[in-house]
RNA sequence: GGCGCAUUCGUCUAGUCAGGUCCAGGACGCCGCCCUCUCAAGGCGGUAACAGGGGUUCAAAUCCCCUAUGCGCCA
């Protein structure tokens, strides 16, 4: 059965050589960590740039750690940063099924093949056999490899073991050569094989080693390119071997180089969000963050910075990837999110900002019409860099008449002429009856011009007007207000400061 | 411990494969100035790197060797 599959795959090698095909193949015991997001996006990029087919599958056998939460969480965040695929767990596909847990017949299958052709030998020794035989090796200073025990056990003694019912595993009998390893980041890799140990194929248990489960989903699911990350460089090793002793053609390996954090170690909890869903919820914007995962180790070559998925897809090339360490950096991801958020029409800002401002407790916010929401979403664009900084702002809109902070009441007070500027302004506003975005601006240049007029500077009207409607030192342009809340509310929020005015003096 | 990979400003990187155009370019950050009713945003400018040592060459960030450091894998 394997050899028949042998022509078949040379039959079809001139195909995948058009039509490349890789896959994502994550361990569903977590959620979607940004390293594997970075290595997700790289083969999506190179499938859907090269008219590719991108496969998940996911690598769950191991079943205690394993959950369907983390497959959704995994297939949440691929969807949300925009990455789809063409074969999975959820969708099928010619080549499934897309969990290893399901694969378990077609391991062993491969598993007993390796076994009849001598390639791989039952080895009986227990953990705890193996384990002291191991630290008596260290203790002589000498570096261990299984032994081979069990490779040399005679006919009688398998057969006494087997009668026992003595658990056993299948290791690969590694041979005797220098495997070299074709990296398209890093050329080729050799090492000698005597520097691996005869690895375990089959656990007692019948479940499938970790390298054979690869190699044999690569196999069959006709993988051309394996993108993955630079810690599965030597474990390309082992997979080498194994495609030979199946006579299979190894595919591309293009191993990149690991995500680590900001103190240079592999990048984990300890240095804040992992999860690509706990930055959704802190309020980053899927293509900023992919964006930004795709410029970890790669670049365009030129000096440009800011793309989109689309962008991406057309611009990507898998060797322009660095193969250096990248150290994920929040600052310049939170610049490039903010470049996003520029990016979005008002509307779109305002949508996204919903799920925000409700969790907050913003919902008056929320709820307001689309037209005064995307008001006061503009009024504090410049102040967003993550989507949850757009909160503290808009809660500017929600502010009482007359209800002044401390420090705006402080800063009322020691300004000279209050009284007058204030009332200017009342009068001002109420010559106009529209909110738009041209009256405000007039209404606003107005100002500026009767205090001109009086010898001010523009100052002495533009504060006290913004302390007066907001209630708050700080808080967007003056034509946002206006735009807000309209002349008349305006002047009716001056009103009320100048009665708070008038009790706290007397 | 063995093996593997990596090494350009604090960070991401361009340049390295095809040595001269690089006393090394861009971006984030940081600092300063400008703009300005506030906070921001924006504009302008500045800071800062070829890990070290040997070679090869008329010429090396670029090629070769060694060392150091970091990371990874194996157990």
């Amino acid at each position: 059965m394997i050899s028949e599959r042998k022509v078949n795959s040379l039959d079809e090698e001139n195909n995948a050589a058009v039509k490349p095909r890789v896959r994502f193949a994550p361990s569903p015991t977590g959620r979607l960590h940004l390293g594997s997001a970075r290595t997700a996006l790289f083969n999506w990029l190179f499938a859907r740039g090269s008219a590719g087919t991108m496969v998940l599958r996911f690598e769950d056998t191991d079943r205690e750690r394993s959950s369907e939460e983390f497959e959704k969480d995994i297939m949440d965040s691929l969807k949300w940063m925009g990455l789809d695929w063409d074969e999975g767990p959820d969708i099928g596909g010619d080549f499934g099924p897309y969990r290893q847990s399901e694969r378990m017949p077609l391991y062993r299958e491969y598993a007993e093949w390796l076994l009849e052709k001598g390639m791989a030998y039952r080895c009986f020794c227990s953990p705890d056999e193996i384990k002291k035989r191991k630290e008596e090796t260290i203790r002589r200073g000498m570096s261990w490899r299984y032994d081979r025990k069990c490779l040399g056990l005679g006919e009688s003694e398998v057969m006494k073991f087997e009668k026992e019912k003595k658990p056993f595993v299948l290791r690969f009998k590694v041979p005797e050569m220098v495997v070299r390893v074709e990296d398209l980041l890093r050329g080729a890799v050799e090492v000698d094989s005597s520097e691996i140990d005869d690895f375990v194929i089959m656990r007692s248990d019948g479940s499938a080693g970790f390298h054979l489960a690869v190699v044999v989903d690569d196999i069959t699911m006709k993988i051309t390119h394996v993108i993955r990350g630079d810690d599965h460089l030597t474990n390309a090793v082992r997979h080498v071997m194994l495609f030979d002793a199946f006579c299979e053609k190894p595919p591309v390996f293009v191993h990149h180089s690991l995500l680590m954090g900001p103190d240079g170690s592999k990048l984990s909890k300890r240095h804040g969000a992992t999860a690509v869903s706990e930055f959704r919820e802190q309020g980053y914007l899927p293509q900023a963050l992919v964006n930004y995962l795709a410029l970890l180790s790669w670049s365009p070559g030129d000096e440009r910075e800011i793309f989109s998925l689309e962008e991406l897809v057309r611009e990507f090339r898998l060797d322009d990837l660095s193969a250096s360490k990248a150290i994920f950096d929040f600052d310049k991801l939170n610049w490039l999110n903010r470049q996003h958020v520029k990016l979005l029409s008002g509307k779109e800002l305002a949508e996204a900002l919903v799920p925000f401002l409700i969790s907050s407790g913003l919902e008056e916010i929320a709820r307001l019409p689309e037209e005064k929401l995307v008001i006061a979403v503009e009024s504090v664009r410049n102040n967003i860099e993550k989507l949850t900084d757009a909160i503290e702002p808009l809660r500017i809109y929600t502010v009482k008449p007359g209800d002044l902070s401390d420090k705006a009441a402080e800063e009322l007070k020691k300004t000279g002429d209050v009284r007058e500027a204030l009332e200017t302004c009342i009068e001002i506003l109420g010559s106009a009856s529209d909110a738009d975005e041209k009256t405000a601006c007039e209404i606003v240049e107005r100002m500026r011009n009767v205090a001109a007029q009086k010898g001010w500077k523009a100052k002495k009207i533009l504060w006290p007007f913004r302390l007066a409607v907001t209630g708050r030192t700080v808080g967007p342009d003056l034509k946002f207000l206006i735009m807000f809340w309209g002349p008349a509310t305006c002047a009716a929020r001056i009103k009320e400061t100048l009665g708070f005015l008038e009790d706290s003096v007397s």
